[in-house]
DNA sequence: GCAAATGTCGCCGTTTGA
DNA sequence: CGGATCAAACGGCGACAT
């Protein structure tokens, strides 16, 4: 007695923060828009009630691309890369500021869609998710045009779908006819249509190991399902390497998780220019003393406790450090969090510029019970909101 | 003067407690 | 009693993802 096979669906919502920005400006639509950048160049409404959007040419700072349009991407700019050097190559393209509340608005409208057609929904951070089909009784391609047709409705978006009897291939094929793409895939045609892709197409393998496989003259997953398994484990470590193996085969027996609880909350800030330890003290105490206080405030928004404060230093050179502090008691109050985050900077020898400075809180619990027996109570009562209306 | 913000996970060396 | 041992926790850090 086998169990039936799976049918699990990814679901990827397309060119997700540009397209909810185009909802906004439809005059934009066909044309390179990126998203991303620190505030400013918001669109300017003229006499004549059109707007006038900033280019990417009059782009100054730092800052990344977010997302773009599929025609900017066409000129050569993608997500991760600075603005500046995407000022190079589409001069011309429009730049729109990030709006994160608009995108966690059309996140909530696009999986309560899905879920009118199919509950079993595993988050995936604001524009993905993956879904267990497996239990429905209608066809699986029944299922995707109404989980499409219900996400256009809702939202007018459009998003990309592949189904497959695992997380694993769904991913890899959810992104094969980007964009509006479904596609169904049977295991059948993974030799044809899985194995011919490079390595980097599977979600776990980054850019480190595909230039450790690169070097080993496996480029493609075709390579790695042939490659030989002891030449991986002696590279890659006997876990790593057991893994590799599995995902080359389609091999995934991961559950669709439903629910899941987090395990840690940060804030972190890079400034627009790199600062000095001590002649911008009074600056960096200002910033890190906030990012505390970002911290607790979340955690109490959240509900939750933390028992491990940490903060995290990139230098100007980029190099990063992490430090740690684990607490006696959880707590949630900003001047505790404060005190270990301090003790934390302490291990931290300064001898050259900051460019970011971090702050995050670890080892959660729920924030049930009152403390009662807490060396400090919790800071503010819910009388005051907090800056961010995420859930 | 290219390189954001937030989060998860795994590995590994060290510390700690029994 | 000092030393060996073992597991769990801690802390640092890198890799990866969206």
């Amino acid at each position: 007695m086998d169990t039936p096979r799976r049918r699990i669906a990814h679901l990827d919502m397309d060119a997700f923060y540009a397209s909810v920005e185009l909802l906004r400006y439809p005059e934009l639509r066909g044309l390179p828009v990126v998203i991303g950048g620190r505030r400013i160049h918001q669109p300017e409404l003229l006499d004549d009630g059109s707007r006038r959007f900033a280019r990417l040419r009059d782009y100054v700072g730092r800052g990344v691309i977010t997302t773009s349009t599929y025609e900017a991407r066409a000129l050569g700019v993608f997500s991760g890369m600075g603005l500046m050097k995407a000022a190079r190559l589409a001069p011309d393209a429009f730049l729109l500021p990030v709006d994160f509340d608009a995108y966690r608005h059309y996140s909530r409208l696009f999986k309560t869609a899905v879920a009118s057609v199919a509950s079993h929904i595993e988050d995936r951070g604001i524009d993905e998710i993956y879904i267990d089909l497996s239990d429905l009784p209608e066809d699986t391609l029944t299922l995707a045009r109404d989980i499409k047709q219900a996400v256009a409705q809702a939202t007018g978006l459009s998003c990309s779908i592949g189904i497959s009897p695992n997380k694993l291939l769904s991913k890899i094929c959810s992104d094969l006819e980007k964009p509006d793409g479904l596609t169904l895939l049977e295991p059948g045609d993974i030799p044809l249509r899985i194995w011919p892709l490079p390595v980097s197409k599977i979600n776990g393998i980054g850019p480190k190991a595909t230039e450790k496989l690169a070097a080993l003259g496996i480029a493609t997953i075709d390579h790695l399902a042939h490659a030989d398994p002891s030449v991986l484990q002696t590279q890659f470590g006997r876990s790593y390497a057991e893994w590799l193996c599995n995902v080359a085969q389609g091999i995934d027996v991961r559950p669709v998780a439903t629910r899941s609880e987090p395990k840690s909350i940060s804030r972190e800030t890079t400034f627009e220019r790199d600062l000095h330890p001590r002649n911008d003290r009074t600056t960096l105490t200002e910033v890190f003393t906030k990012l505390c206080h970002q911290v607790a405030a979340d955690l109490q928004r959240k509900g939750y406790l933390s028992r491990t404060i940490g903060i995290k230093i990139r230098f100007d050179d980029f190099h990063t450090v992490t430090r740690d502090l684990t607490l006696p008691n959880p707590t949630a109050d900003p001047v505790t969090i404060r005190r270990a985050a301090g003790e934390c900077l302490r291990r931290v020898s300064l001898d050259q510029k900051l460019r970011l400075l971090g702050v995050r809180a670890g080892a959660m619990s729920s924030n049930a019970a009152p403390d009662v027996w807490g060396e400090s109570t919790q800071g503010e009562l819910p009388l005051v909101q907090a800056t961010r209306a995420d859930d």
